[in-house]
DNA sequence: TCCCTGTGTAAACGCTGTTCACAATCTAGG
DNA sequence: CCTAGATTGTGAACAGCGTTTACACAGGGA
């Protein structure tokens, strides 16, 4: 890390990590422009050859940070066992993704909120894993194996997101209290995605 | 506003109220205590008299904006119109329930912000108007006229809340495109509640 | 009346983001 | 190889922020 030559030759992706390493441990109001140059070793102005300002310096962080989640909630799809049938596959990965997404919250508080903090333009380029295109390929799984109704396909991302992120951040926010079961709660709100989405085989 | 005392009177229900307004206009990095302060025309150390931190002013700013989103969608429930049978009037004021919710998150986005930013300890006082409390009062509407089966009555309004709240925080943080029709996301989130609920007659 | 408690003030401290002139290094062209 | 220019990092300064401190003003009870 610490380095020798006047030259740090890859500075702008330090800054980035560190920006994450900020977020992780003490959440959107530990990251700031001063401890990511100290955390470095680097004068505070040099970040400003590499940002437009602090702002789109976050902005950046912001976004690894939900790029961090949409790998999250793949690293959880991908654990999921196979089954007999790719129908019961297909539902335990959808499961996953949603699980992913809220493990993903609760165990990395700080990240989240930085990923979903009030910095100007969220939407992320189009080519890079989004939570919402992983959703998206899942639930082409489910069309595809006769588990989902393809006429609920267009409002089904909505549906599911929505519930997803709404518990992440109201657990995250501690506006559910903290200290009741959180699975049976993830349980709770997928299976309720279930139903709303019509998904069939949800007896188990 | 401008006082002609030495003593204020009042000064701490003014700063609460100028730090809704600042919250309103400028969302949560905009109530500052200088700000409030300067607003008010008061030394920066008075709100210190009435406040143990800027961390606590903030706190209960926070909580006064989930007073506001309470009374919004108790509003929004008292606006719905009676109509012939009370179950679908029952019905129609959990739908304006979540309407009330999303209409407040997007018609005053800092608002909604600072009621839900990282600041401690979110629970409020149990007496006072909550989110939580309308949306169950509303539920056991339609458990009372048999619109919702009482077995699903314990995790309906965590099913509802999540839904909702993700809606709001997801259209107030730009992560959906602004640019789509928004009574019809609404629609498709607030219909899938009532699949997730089995809630009777949703074919209204 | 006097004093004491409660409330508002001014100034200072260290923190933050931002900008400036300047210095060190790397890179192209001769 | 050697120099000119572009790139990248530095140090100092500025304003704004939250916080604390010693002090000033006002009002109520002995």
């Amino acid at each position: 890390m610490a380095r020798n030559t006047y030259h740090h030759g890859d500075l702008r992706d330090e800054l980035l990590r560190t920006g994450i390493r900020l977020a992780t441990e003490g959440g959107p109001s530990a990251v700031s422009v001063r401890e990511a140059a100290r955390e470095v070793g680097v004068s505070v102005a040099a970040l400003y050859r590499h940002f437009a300002s602090a702002e789109q310096w976050r902005a950046d962080v912001s976004r690894l940070a939900r790029q961090r989640l949409a790998e999250s909630m793949m690293r959880t799809m991908a654990a999921t066992q196979g089954s007999r049938s790719p129908a019961v596959l297909a539902r335990r990965r959808f499961r996953a993704c949603g699980e992913g997404y809220v493990d993903f919250a609760v165990t990395s508080p700080g990240l989240f909120q930085t990923a979903f903090m009030p910095c100007g333009a969220l939407p992320s380029q189009p080519d890079e894993p989004s939570a919402w295109s992983v959703l998206c390929s899942a639930l082409d799984d489910l069309v595809e194996v006769g588990a989902l109704d393809r006429r609920m396909r267009p409002e089904a991302p909505l549906i599911a997101w929505t519930a997803m992120h709404g518990l992440s951040a109201l657990l995250v926010q501690r506006a559910v209290d903290p200290a009741g079961d959180l699975v049976a709660r993830v349980e709770v709100v997928s299976r309720g995605v279930e139903r709303a989405l019509g998904i069939s085989g949800t007896a188990t």
